[in-house]
DNA sequence: AAATAGGTTATCATATATGACAACCAAAAG
DNA sequence: CTTTTGGTTGTCATATATGATAACCTATTT
């Protein structure tokens, strides 16, 4: 796995929990303090996060940041 | 946990787990093709490491991401 | 039709992560 | 004592993540 899929990965992941709690990018944005454009990049897997703005993403969704970055056991 | 409090405990994290492999920074560090200096800073806790390079080291350390930083369940 | 909701993309400014390099330090080995 | 080992710290250059802002798009609602 390259750092291009694992962005793509790890953007998917947030999606897919942000969506599970049935909120949406605007709302999650305003949650973590972020910038609604910053959320939509990192979803599509455009950026490679930093540990603090993943960290601020799993407060926000309730979960720890090991089950955030959890990508690789599905491969 | 502020984020400084997090980047000092994926810090850790990382030193005691490349120490259970018995590998020094200079080796962890070439295994990740990373600069020895840099592998010294985020040990230590001084900077804010992207996923990719965290990915890089869980590679090396022959562990998952999500088990890297793992920091959130000893607290 | 106009307004709203949800999301995407671009541009720009700023901070900083990372690489490269060098110098330093303490402890251990020779 | 000198050399080696393992790690730390600083400086600088470069790439880019993130914030701020704005414009755009589609679908739905009013």
């Amino acid at each position: 796995m390259n750092i291009n899929q694992l962005q793509k990965k790890i953007g998917d992941r947030i999606r897919i929990l942000r969506e599970s709690k049935g909120i949406t990018q605007q709302n999650l944005a305003a949650i973590c303090n972020f910038e609604k454009a910053n959320l939509s990049r990192l979803e599509a897997g455009r950026t490679n996060p930093t540990i603090s703005t993943l960290y601020k993403i799993s407060q926000a969704l309730e979960i720890s940041i090991a089950e955030l970055v959890d990508v690789e056991t599905a491969n």
